[in-house]
DNA sequence: TTGAAAGCGCTACCAG
DNA sequence: CTGGTAGCGCTTTCAA
């Protein structure tokens, strides 16, 4: 049974606890014979360690906390998976914390892993606001606090993200340079990436379209794909638009639902975070990869570096790229006077 | 900082760490004055308990283990996001473990789960190896083990799971008997419940179909969307079927892609899962729910108890149901003799 | 209602 | 290389 402890196996094993504990650790110099005789009184007896009783000395939990919103949303289920691959390598533990909603306070789940004593936490995506900032610089007075795909500034916290806004930028201006001057933008989230896509999109307009911005923003509780698939369908004949640009996957699909109910499915569209929705729907939708897998490692062999004691530059911001399918093929070049479109290629620059 | 205990609280409050304890725990009697005193150097110094510690002495953890394949998997996710949900309405954390393939033995996985004090395990789907029981019992001699969508018999092991087989069988009739004989059957995984589905087909073609099985069993390592898209499109000209039921609605997307590239959109598809997909799709993808999301919070309460001490009934099944869509609309009743294929609601039956 | 003190299971230091 | 032992931070008798 499980109810065995180091004390039982060093009986056993004619040998003093210290032994044992070298032995389960592999630390200090164990005898041969010593270790052969405890290793087999583990392996007949079946005796697992206690991890909290070892915690409790060494200070140290295995342990990773990862705080996620929705971990249903495959935007934040692939960085968990991919996460939890990296840390399970690094043998580490994950401590998940789903937190159903982006505005709440983080406070609470921050608390619970601090309690827990584990030994960093990752987030996945931030917010915007004075009070997530207080959130989070509370958490990294105890432990390493790590962002994905967000940023908060602040000792002791560390962000890896990409640089939505140019690329939203970016995706505007192609959309105008290719005749499509009326973007209607569909977001539902006002996460820090969020406000930064949507900002990406507005200068996106000032610059190279003639006419004014037109977006909406869905109610973030609702299903996405619907809720776009309905705004569309209601905006017959009130809006005035002539392609459309979404903050994620599932509201193009939705967007592109309804335009093909409407007759409309020449329409351009541009998705964003590269989901696999984008080849199931038809027409396959071209959408923005913001490189979130490439992110988790990066942020990954920060936290290494970080528990090994170094100090690892604290911000790291990738480019997106773009995956161009059928909603919105690649276009001709355009280059902007001067600049070069090309090179969105998955360039690291430290800040 | 992080660094105090509850002898500093003790110490700051002016009583011992008895008393401390008690206020933290709401345990035992605790004078007004006692209680304020406390809970205010806690408030002003930020104090928060190591939980290690605690459960070192308690033998809780308030920690309950999940196990699941790939949480990048919607499948896989969906259960993940309610069951965490539902565990911290009842105060558990949750520690996730990946495991990144369903046939690896799970054995190190338990002991990872066992050795860091867990209340117990829950796990999602499982296999149909003599190994798997094995590892299962072996964990179920620590633990309670449960699982969802799948199972294994045992002391000490629950289970909830939709009669998979049963509704797959049905859609085969259904898909038989409006015409269409000649059923492709695509699918990637052999858990309990992928042997099940694939069992209901069988019957179903033994049943009510003239002409043999024609299935395909494709590699779970690569995408199932991209790889049934390619198997129907290489089918061209080799294989003779007029319907498509897949056991996964990732599956039943990529095949329909490709049937639409060859001008075959009218042949009849039906999914399984019953996901987001299915929406996105053109035309839109009939599925079967298998009702995972009912079957978790079956689970959680099954747990509840479980660690109440008492002994519920150890496995539970729910009779999946269809969701109508385009790529194969309800037909109209096709009674068998006798039976009546209503009723599929999510009723629950003992065993 | 309170506090002293003996553990919970393990680690790590120190003496041998 | 080994073992004795003092903690790690908290809970829980048991007496007071």
């Amino acid at each position: 049974m499980g109810s065995m402890n180091i004390y039982d196996v060093a009986r056993l094993a004619g040998v003093s606890t210290a032994t044992v504990s070298r032995v389960i650790n592999h630390s200090g110099k164990v005898s041969e014979e010593s270790r052969r005789k405890v290793e087999n009184v583990i392996a007949r007896e079946g005796y697992i360690p206690n991890a909290f009783a070892h915690s409790l000395n060494t200070k140290k939990s295995a342990t990773i906390g990862i705080i996620c919103p929705v971990i249903s949303d495959v935007n934040h289920a692939n960085p968990v998976s991919e996460l939890s691959r990296l840390l399970r390598r690094e043998g580490f533990e994950v401590l998940l914390i789903n937190t159903e909603s982006n505005m709440e306070s983080k406070r609470a789940f921050f608390v619970s892993l601090i309690n827990r004593q584990v030994d960093a936490a990752i987030v996945i995506g931030c917010n915007t606001t004075q009070r997530e900032k207080e959130d989070f610089q509370y958490a990294a007075e105890h432990i390493p606090v790590f962002i994905i795909n967000g940023r908060i500034d602040g000792e002791n916290i560390y962000c890896c993200l990409c640089n939505e806004a140019a690329i939203a930028r970016e995706a505007v201006r192609l959309l105008c340079q290719s005749g499509h001057e009326k973007v209607l933008y569909l977001y539902d989230s006002q996460t820090y990436s969020g406000v930064k896509k949507l900002a990406g999109y507005r200068e996106g307009m000032r610059a190279y379209s003639a006419s004014e911005p037109i977006e909406i923003m869905l109610d973030s509780e609702r299903s996405s794909f619907y809720g776009a698939a309905e705004i569309v369908r209601q905006s017959q004949g009130k809006l005035n638009f002539d392609a459309v640009f979404t903050a994620d996957d599932s509201l193009a699909a939705g967007a592109m639902k309804a335009l093909t109910a409407m007759g409309r499915s020449e329409t351009p569209v541009i998705g964003f975070n590269n989901t696999i929705l984008g080849a199931c729907t038809s027409p396959e939708l071209t959408s923005i990869d913001n490189h979130l897998c490439q992110q988790c490692s990066i942020v990954i062999s920060t936290l290494r570096s970080v528990l090994h004691g170094e100090k690892p530059t604290q911000c790291l911001t990738l480019e997106g790229t773009f995956c161009w399918r059928e909603s919105f093929p690649r276009p001709e070049e355009i280059p902007e006077n001067g600049e070069n479109a090309e090179g969105w290629s998955s360039f690291v620059t430290k800040t």
